[in-house]
DNA sequence: TCTGGGGTCCTAGGACCC
DNA sequence: TCTGGGGTCCTAGGACCC
């Protein structure tokens, strides 16, 4: 093996944080550290559990009710993304001190292209990837575990092989013994279809799909499967994608809650999503010209419609009348329906947003400046202080398994960048870890 | 994993046009 | 009138990710 990386085209790292939302909550709550943590109180399930709790056999997605069979000791608290995107922040800032070009790619993992960084910062490519590593663990109390490679598919391969806190470098060379150790439903990538088509191949480990040869990927195969192809030979196709998102394709919102067939209930937790999606829709300064709705039968069923705007909107108000018609033609009377959902797509910008033909100039600005008016009585007083009276049922009924309304409620979501009080918590940490 | 919530990208096929 | 070829745009749905 070659450390120094001198013969790779690209060197790639992946750090991924380890069972990231509960060593946020033991790096935050020195009482916790050693002992079993577990977020997702808010949904029943699951959300991570600190390695003290994998170790009794607690995995991700099991339901609270049997993590208080097999630990009562069990710490179980609500995930509080809020505090783990700040800790996320201060992950990626200090992946930064090393390069710009880093991919903020979920939460609690991104990648680091260091190609031709080990010279002007006269450390080895390992030392590069260790100084993160350390750093990160010395500031914000977590640990991550980082893979290196030539791609980003081998580089992600190794942050997994070995968890936690570890260090996987796969080389060119030595890529086939991994591969060959890799069910070919493990790599990124490959979900459950993609992996069952594979083995009607006979193709069983990520080493079996990477030795077949190109055209018969190409034929059989789509695109994003070519590239993961590629990219397990060690030939680097996917770009390191540094852009900071700020804008979004689509935003939807879905509630589960107690299953019902109350037509009226129904209809206000649909509200209160359309609500809530219009929310984050003007907060981004965006508008969406078309709207689909769903509704999640008791047996998992679902049935959707959708309805183009004459007009990009992100107001209730306008999207009201489509929504009682969309509801009617899928609402079936006498049916239970354990969840709505809705999705705002086709989205502008507000500011490009024109008046549709026939529509009186007031009806938008009038429109523009209650909204106005209400998202500053929300920041003032706290989410839906302001909402429709057909979402009064749902601001009412408090969400099914979940126990939420122990909670306070929070303050409000911060804009990136934005400042609050909550920013000040990091830094104490760092007393808190002597 | 008997099932939470929020996203993106890709492909196939139809409509329509020249 | 019949036939051929090719392009673009849109939509629906599949599949995957965290």
């Amino acid at each position: 093996m070659n450390p120094e990386g001198t013969h790779w085209k690209r060197v790639i790292i992946h750090l991924d944080g380890d069972a990231f939302f509960a060593s946020c909550e033991q790096a935050m709550h020195p009482e916790y550290r050693g002992k079993p943590v577990i977020t997702g109180k808010e949904r029943g399930i699951v959300a991570a559990a600190s390695y003290e709790a994998k170790a009794l056999g607690i995995q991700r997605g099991v339901a609270l009710w049997d993590v208080k069979k097999i630990c009562p000791e069990a710490i179980i608290v609500p995930s509080d993304y809020e505090t783990y995107s700040l800790f996320s922040e201060r992950m990626f800032a200090i992946m930064r001190r090393y390069t710009s070009t880093i991919e903020e790619y979920g939460i609690d993992e991104g990648f680091a292209d260091i190609t031709g960084l080990a010279r002007p910062l006269g450390l080895s490519y390992i030392q590069i990837a260790q100084a993160m590593q350390t750093a990160i663990h010395r500031e914000l109390g977590i640990t991550v575990s980082v893979g290196m490679g030539p791609s980003k598919v081998l580089a992600k391969l190794g942050s997994k092989h070995k968890k936690p806190n570890s260090l996987t470098v796969i080389s060119p060379g030595e890529r086939i013994g991994y591969l060959a150790a890799t069910p070919v439903g493990k790599l990124w990538g490959v979900g459950p279809r993609t992996a069952a088509y594979c083995h009607t191949l006979h193709i069983e480990t990520a080493l079996d799909f990477a030795s077949q040869p190109l055209a018969l990927v190409t034929r059989r195969f789509t695109k994003p499967l070519v590239e993961l192809w590629h990219e397990l030979q060690g030939e680097s196709v996917l770009p390191v994608v540094t852009a900071i998102k700020n804008t979004y394709a689509s935003i939807s919102k879905t509630k589960t809650f107690t299953a019902s067939r109350c037509r009226e209930l129904v209809y206000a937790q649909l509200l209160k999503n359309v609500e809530n999606a219009c929310i984050k829709t003007r907060r981004y300064d965006l508008a969406s010209k078309k709207i689909i709705i769903f509704l999640k039968q008791n047996d998992f069923r679902t049935s959707a419609a959708e309805a183009s705007l004459t007009r990009a909107t992100a107001y209730p108000q306008d999207l009201a009348r489509v929504l009682h018609d969309l509801f009617d033609r899928i609402f079936i009377p006498g049916t239970d329906y354990r969840a709505t959902g809705i999705v705002l797509t086709d989205m502008v910008l507000s500011a490009d947003v024109q008046r549709a033909l026939f529509e009186p100039p007031v009806t938008l600005e009038r429109l523009h400046n209650v909204y106005e008016a209400v998202d500053e009585l929300a920041e003032k007083y706290g989410k839906h202080t302001v909402h429709l009276a057909g979402s009064e049922m749902a601001h009412r009924e408090p969400a099914h398994n979940s126990q939420r309304s122990e909670l306070p409620e929070r303050k409000r979501t911060r804009l990136r960048g934005e400042t609050t009080r909550k920013h000040l918590a990091i830094p104490l940490l760092l007393h808190e870890l002597r």
